[in-house]
DNA sequence: GTTGAGCGTT
């Protein structure tokens, strides 16, 4: 087998990587190693230019026919960072650079479980051993004084909040608890998912990362199994999904469409009372995942934060969702369109409503091999701007729901609540969870991106298990990379030091269920012809 | 003076 030795940037040390019989790399390999990447260049030693790798389907091709990749050391091409307005003027900083910090902005954590007598001088004391620390503060009786027994922190650097909020806290001799707040205002959010409309069964993963690549950087793809006729390709930059949102794109001679596939948390949301953490930087490595004491989810290289690591619920590598597609069909034949009416999904029945049309026009775009770098274009629509929020200059909350938050999911001890049960009963499953060989946690994290988990708990139930989520995630335990205790959803009632609660999902909340009144209103804005789409759509986000 | 799940008089 041939190898070729990549690395994420010129001069980095190389990881060898695995082509194919055929000689040709799997982009699913490189980005299997290198999340977010899309393509490969290499310095050509007589030239001493760097040349580009060709790249089609998926596939990159070694520069040689006769050689194959020979002995150059390859190194990542990463998509085009969009033109940003204010965030460019970073020195001493690479492109990528800048767009990791524009993407892994801080926010306020909340502190929770506070002793009385923690004040905000102690409280900032006790951080900033894990980072500069910006924001400090208790919360107090107006009248008395008296702490509330929580509070809020703000720190200056991604790494540092990323550690403090996979780890525990003993303040001042008690147990504390710090979670990105589920602050009322904080829950709208730049929804980076698109809807992928009209897909033929053909058009895998690796199809649509690559295709669209193009505009993004994709961190996630998702394709319902069985077959369902369309997808979901998440982008790290909202604005790229934003702006693709309402076009026709051309992907392996189909046409496909794209619409906006926000779910429908917000009336979840509204109705339970509880706010997902769908904000700004909480996409990313939280809290609940990563129960090691000291242990770094990102140690120093944001960068593989990006792309498949969104979903590893211990920062490994390898947990992507999509991987499991990855190397599959790729280059299966049975290209073509038309014809396939895909259980009544296909044709017509994708149009949006239009409120999310925002990129000016639906301008059909043919699949060329240029590089689109689209420019940002959502704002004036639904997407709140919550600016500024300590003063960091404008940032907005996104939509990353690449790192699941069970707590937000809707787990709970108990599995999906009593009161939903029977809501899916003729719903079809759309995934069926013992087909994904994967982390159970990734699971999680997909089912939470489309809020998917009560249908699932549920169908799991009726179908095979019998038991709930939990039982699910046990009997799963093997997959649980290294089984070290996950505590997903946090430390609820558990303050002694000895017993983190490790495993517990308190939360009781059903947000991310199918509730009776959210059938057939699915927040979905695409309208189908089809009787049973709606059920299936409301069902889905 | 008490208390121990929560979500911020900005």
């Amino acid at each position: 087998m041939d190898f070729v030795q990549v690395s994420e940037e010129e001069g980095d040390e190389p990881i060898e990587l695995p082509a194919e019989e055929d000689g040709t790399l799997l982009l699913s390999t490189l980005q299997a190693q290198f999340p977010g990447s899309c393509g490969l260049k290499y310095r050509n030693m007589d030239t001493k230019a760097v040349r580009g790798v060709r790249s089609n389907e998926g596939r990159l091709f070694p520069p040689s026919v006769d050689s194959g990749w020979g002995e150059y050391l390859y190194f990542c091409v990463f998509p085009k960072e969009n033109k940003r307005k204010s965030d460019d003027n970073l020195e001493n900083s690479t492109a990528k650079t800048k767009r990791i910090e524009t993407r892994l902005r801080c926010t306020d954590l909340i502190v929770l479980g506070l002793p009385w007598k923690t004040t905000e001088e102690s409280l900032r004391e006790y951080f900033e051993s894990y980072g500069e620390v910006l924001m400090a503060q208790i919360k107090k009786d107006g009248k008395s004084g008296q702490s509330k027994g929580f509070g809020f922190v703000r720190f200056g650097s991604y790494d540092a909040q990323m550690r403090v909020l996979s780890n525990r806290h003993l303040i001042d001799g008690r147990w504390c608890e710090v979670k990105v707040p589920n602050s009322k205002g904080m829950g709208h959010q730049v929804p980076c998912k698109v809807f992928v409309g009209r897909c033929t069964e053909d058009i895998n993963s690796d199809d649509l990362r690559e295709y669209f690549s193009k505009f993004g950087e994709v961190t996630d793809v998702f394709i319902p199994r069985p077959f369902r006729a369309f997808s979901f390709v998440t982008f790290l930059d909202p604005d790229v999904a934003q702006s693709l949102c309402g076009e026709d794109h051309i992907i392996k001679g189909v046409s496909v469409h794209v619409s906006n596939a926000a779910p429908k948390a917000e009336q979840n949301r509204n109705q339970q009372g509880q706010s997902y953490n769908y904000n700004s930087a909480n996409g990313f490595g939280m809290p609940a995942y990563h129960p090691q004491g000291g242990s770094h989810m990102n140690p120093g290289r944001n960068g593989h934060h990006r792309g498949n690591n969104q979903h590893s619920a211990h920062g490994g590598g390898d947990n992507s969702i999509v991987a499991n597609s990855h190397g599959s069909h790729v280059g299966s034949a049975g290209y073509g369109m038309g014809g396939n009416n895909y259980g009544g999904n296909s044709g017509g029945g994708y149009h949006n409503n239009g409120s999310n049309h925002s990129s000016g026009g639906n301008v059909n775009r043919q699949d060329g091999s240029t590089t689109y770098n689209r420019q940002a274009n959502f704002h004036g629509m639904n997407q709140p701007h919550n600016g500024n929020v300590g003063g960091n200059g404008g940032w907005m909350n996104r939509g990353h729901l690449d790192m699941p938050n069970l707590q937000a999911l809707g787990i709970n001890s108990q599995g999906s609540s009593s009161s939903n049960q029977g809501q899916n009963m003729n719903n079809p499953s759309m995934l069926n969870l013992n087909s994904l060989p994967i982390n159970p946690a990734l699971v999680a994290a997909a089912l939470n991106q489309w809020s998917l988990v009560g249908n699932q708990l549920q169908n799991q139930n009726q179908d095979q298990q019998g038991g709930n989520f939990l039982s699910w995630m046990a009997q799963n335990g093997g997959h649980n990379a290294n089984n070290n205790n996950s505590n997903f959803g946090g430390r609820k009632g558990s303050n002694n030091p000895n017993n983190p609660g490790a495993g517990g999902i308190n939360k009781a909340d059903n947000s991310g269920c199918n509730d009776p009144q959210q059938n057939g209103n699915s927040g979905w804005s695409n309208q189908s012809s089809g009787s049973q789409n709606s059920v299936e759509k409301s069902n889905f986000l």
